[in-house]
Parts: structure tokens; sequence; C-alpha cells
DNA sequence: TATTTTTATGAAAGCGCTTTCATTATTAGG
DNA sequence: CCTAATAATGAAAGCGCTTTCATAAAAATA
């Protein structure tokens, strides 16, 4: 491995200078940039991180905290950002929270240790609180989550919309009785999810019963247990509102047992529109967020906040239906 | 941020024992070592990594080569890989290939540059002979695939049993006509599960008809157009033995839609046991790779090679079948 | 041509650690 | 009690860059 130092002799110049052609910023004489061009060729040199890092107080580093990193699309955040990150010459550190307040702190303190440029944040477990004090020591981007005093540095989705657009969809097709099947509320997505449910029921003038609304846990099994309560609640409904695609098929497996077919007796609208919701047959007709442009726009916020690279941008996505073939009018 | 001279004064000792308190490694009295850990804690000390990496050239980064990172399990892959290595106060640095040979060099010679003190590589397109000349430059453990010449670092699974599983199974339920949809066949284990499906006809003296041997792309349409491209050739068939689990989806809506049910009239058995498999219905019959465990043992056998850990435990993994509803005896 | 600006380059001082080597204080051996 | 080991610590030399400051050379101005 060659130093910088021998490229300088090499090229007769001195290390100040060879360190001003690597870093392209300030104006060196075209025949010195040559003749320094042909020497790091030459010698095969790669500038050493640890001492730039060290020199310049920058790692070029990014640390990413996922909250669970086995989650459905961290895969598909996780191409993105690493892509446009890369393209900078940025690398990207990945911490899992896994699904724990206590170790996404953990993870958090391991990143800043690490001495990362900034930090992209996708957790659920700390609290705003938390996150605005974490903005105060470095760069930080918040990824599918509205902190409110973060706001100009969170990448997120309207889920009220998603909810909204899932319900409303229902209710054109003719369904009146729509129940829903929420993820965990202490979940700022779900609450959201929920709101719009509530908005598209209130304005096609429906009521919604609180029986109507189940609270799960995202995973299949509170799918199949929310067809249970909701039967056991005697609530009566023709179509459901879930909280992601995973429960969706919990509750469509459930119904299909007790002889409900879907979508001819129930109507059915997932979220989140994961990789299978198209394989299942028939296909579930979800709700879509713009992933990969949240999370491009997400390593492009953090660029500018870490590098000062010019920025401007929407960080706020609107997701869209999906529709596939889960939903039908309703059994007249 | 304080640094190791404000410790060392506020301690009263030179830069040497603190550095040496911080490292445990080598013994100082235990007097001055409660000295430096109060000065320590007092100051809210924590080392400069940068500085540590430029003296020590280690960075206690491990670079990860994903092939590509959208891919079904990777997530699972990277959280039992970040686990460890946290654990182990390494840091994760993930670079994608996405798919492409030249783009999964550039990420090595990427992390390279950063200095990672090993290279964790799950890669498809580099060759054989690349890996090797890799693994002569850096500390590498290959996951999920088989380098001859670096076996004792190629964390893999015995993909030709999981073949031969797949298809003595269907034999067992007392197939005869068992046709296969294998994954693009210059990937080493589309290949071997080949493999392991003639093993398991063969040893059960059936023959295998060329024409009922579909090469896909191991996506979804492939599964359709398998069932398809079978029906032109006129193969006759009553089991399906595929290379993954979305292909296996793709024939089982591509069969239904031409009016034959799965598993009544055809049987089907997956590969890879994706998240969704258990999900749909009837569940897909699968093989199943232990995952978590695999991605232990590569963890593991890097800090062994990179930082003379200690090390024992075994590289190579069998999958097994998970029953669930895509298999029936034929119809006899 | 003399003087002021501008531009290109080099010398050298760090950045904050680790590590070698020398030194001093202890303990053991005789 | 004296010498040889042994243990604990410090001084100081890097590690390979970046960056400030000074200087020399070239261009612009008068």
């Amino acid at each position: 491995m060659s130093t910088i130092k021998e490229v300088a002799e090499q090229a007769g110049v001195s290390q100040a200078t060879v360190s001003r052609v690597m870093n392209g910023e300030v104006r060196v004489a075209e025949p010195t940039r040559l003749r320094v061009e042909a020497a790091v060729a030459a010698l095969g040199y790669h500038p050493n991180a640890f001492a730039r890092s060290l020199a310049s107080n920058r790692s070029h580093g990014v640390g990413l905290i996922i909250s669970h990193l086995g989650g459905p699309f961290m895969g598909r955040l996780m191409l993105t950002l690493e892509d446009v990150l890369r393209r900078h010459d940025k690398s990207l550190l990945v911490a899992s929270g896994r699904s724990d307040p206590e170790r996404e702190r953990e993870a958090a303190r391991f990143l800043l240790a690490r001495r990362c440029d900034g930090l992209l944040v996708h957790a659920d477990g700390m609290s705003d609180e938390e996150l605005e004090a974490l903005a105060a020591q470095t760069p930080l981007v918040v990824i599918n989550r509205l902190v409110p005093a973060l706001s100009d540095r969170c990448v997120h989705v309207d889920n009220v919309s998603g909810g909204y657009q899932a319900t409303r969809h229902l209710i054109e097709q003719g369904h009146r009785r729509i129940a829903c099947i929420t993820g965990p509320l202490w979940k700022q997505d779900a609450t959201q999810r929920l709101m719009g449910y509530r908005r598209a029921m209130a304005q096609a003038k429906l009521a919604v019963d609180t029986d109507a609304v189940f609270e799960g846990d995202s995973l299949e099994h509170s799918g199949r247990l929310a067809v249970e309560r909701l039967a056991t609640r005697g609530v009566d409904y023709t179509a459901l509102v879930t909280g992601n695609d995973e429960m969706a098929l919990g509750a469509i497996a459930r119904l299909r047992e007790l002889g409900r077919s879907v979508p001819e007796e129930v109507s059915m609208v997932g979220y989140d529109d994961e990789a299978y919701a198209r394989y299942v047959s028939p296909g579930l007709t979800t709700v879509h967020a713009p992933l990969e442009e949240m999370a491009a726009a997400a390593a492009q916020r953090l660029l500018a906040l870490a590098y000062d690279r010019p920025w401007q941008g929407e960080l706020r996505f609107t997701p869209w239906l999906v529709e596939r073939g889960t939903v039908a009018p309703p059994a007249s």
C-alpha cells in the first residue's frame, strides 16, 4: 500500500499538493495535476481512509438504524439508500434495534461512537424527544415517521390518506359495513391509518361501531384472531380494512376456513403491498407506498445535512391503492 | 469530546497507560486502573475511532457484500450477522452488488478501500477465482456458496439434499411423473437442487425426460411460463418440484387458471420457505434452510479469521422439508 | 519598470491514538 | 544484603493524511 508521501516524491511535489489533487477542491496547475495523477496511477495509490478521517474528522460513513432488520421492506429500503450513498462515495453502517427501544438507543450510541457523519433512523421504539436529542448531536434524517420538531428531516408517508383510500375504495364498491383491523396503536402509522379509515367512514356518513375496530399486532395470527373476535362481538361486515398485508392474509385464511369466501362474501384491503401480495390468489388489493423514492429522498436529505450537498425535494409522500382481486361489490 | 491526553492528565498517568486500560490487554496495577477509569467516567471519554484505526491499522468494521439487497431473506441474514458482530463491537458496512458481477466487484473494491477488517460475501456474480483472489487480500467468508479452494471459509447449505428431499417426499406420496422447474442453471444452487431431483428420481428408478425439466429465472412469471411450456411439450405430470417459492406460486396460479387444482390434481414443492409460504393457502410445502444459524456461523468464522477469535463449528448445513398443504397423493 | 494582487506550491503542525523501548520500582533468588 | 528477574509505567516515535500559513512566481495595475 503506497502512501501520499511516495506519491509526492514520485511526482516531485509536496504531500499538500497530492492531497489537493486527491480532493479536487482547490485549484492546482494543470501540469502539476497531471504529474500527480500519473504518479497515483503508477503506484496504484489509494488514500488511507483512517488517516483521512483522523485529519479531516469525517468518516464518510453514514449510519443506519433499523428498528427491525427482518422487517418486510428493509431490503428494498437499504437497496436504495446504499445505492445513493455509494454513488456519493459514502458507506453505510447498519445497526439493528431488533424492535426494542433500548436496543435502538444502543444502536445510536454505537453508531455515534463510530463517528458516522450522519444518521438515518428508521425507529419506532425511540420517543420524539430522544430523536430530537439525537438530531442535536449529529445530522439526522428520520425515515417513515414524522417528528413535528424535525419535520424538515423526516421522510414520511401520508398514512391517513392510505387508510382513507383503502376505505374509500370499499365504499365506492358499495360496501357499508366495513370493519377494521389495525396494527398496534402505539405506533404512529397504525393510528394514522385508522384515522384515514374513520375519515372515509365519516365522510360517507357511515357509523363506526367501536366493536368494528380490532387492534392487532401486525402478525398473521392477529388477522385470524380478528375474524374470530369480530364474530364473537357480533359485528356484521362485508369488508375489512387491515393495517398490513400479513394480517389481511391471516384474516382471509381464517375466513375461508369458516366457509366465507373472499372476495365474494367479504372484501379485503391490505396495506404495504408486500412482495407476496401479488403472488397470492386472488391477488391482494392493498395500499402501496413509494418506498424507493422515499429512501432516495432520505439519502439525499442526509447528504445535504451532513455534507452540505445541494438539496431540494419533497419529504412527504402519498401512497396509492393497488387494485387486485380481493375487493368486489358486496353480495346484494 | 475529550481526548486521551486529558484523561491522562486528569488521572495523573501517561497516555500509554490510559491506552492500556482502555484496551484492557496488558496488565496495569489495580490502583492505577481505578484512577484511570474514574477519569474516563468523569470526562465521559470515548476513544476516537479514527485515531485508533490509524494507529492500530484496524477499523473494527466488517464489510458485507450482498448480491442483491432486495432479495428475500437478506433481512434475516443481516439481522443475525449484525447481531453477532455488534456483540463483538464490530460494525457492519453494507455494499450491494445489485445482482451484477461488475457491481459486486466494485462493492468489494469499495469496501476494501474503506479498510474493512474482513469481508462477508454473498455474491453469485463473481467467479470462484475472483473470490479466491479477494480472499488472498483480506479475511473473507463466503455465504451460501461453496468455493472449493476456500472450503474452510464457505458457509453453505446442501442444496443437493434439499432437491433430493423435495423430490423424495413426492415419490413417497406416490408420485411417479414429477416435473421440475429450476432457477437459472449458471447459479450453483440451482444446479445442485436439480442434481438432488435427479438423484431422487434415479434412486426410485424413475426416468427423467429432459422435457420435464424447465429452466426458469426464479421469478413468479417463470412458474407460470413453465406450466405452459410443460403443457406445450406434452409433459404429463402429477407433481412439480420448483427451484424457489416464487416460481412455485406462479405455477400454482397458472395451474389454477387452467382449472387444475393444487394439491388435488398437481402437488407442488417450493424451495426457500419464504415468509409468505405459510400465509398462502394452502400453505406451501417447501424446503427450509437454517439461515440464522448460517449467518451466525459466518460471522463467527469471520471473527476468527479477522481477529483471531477462537472458533470451531460447522460450515455445512442441511436443509429440511417443511410440510404444509401443497402436496397430496396423486389422484389415482 | 515598480508595485500590488493573485495564484500555485511547500513546510510543518497537528489529528488522537498505539506501541516500542527504556526506565524505575518490586520481588525473588542466592 | 546484593544481584537478577519481573512488573508497572512513561517518553516519544510514528500512523498517513489535511490544513494553515508563508513564500515564490506570475499576472495585473499604475
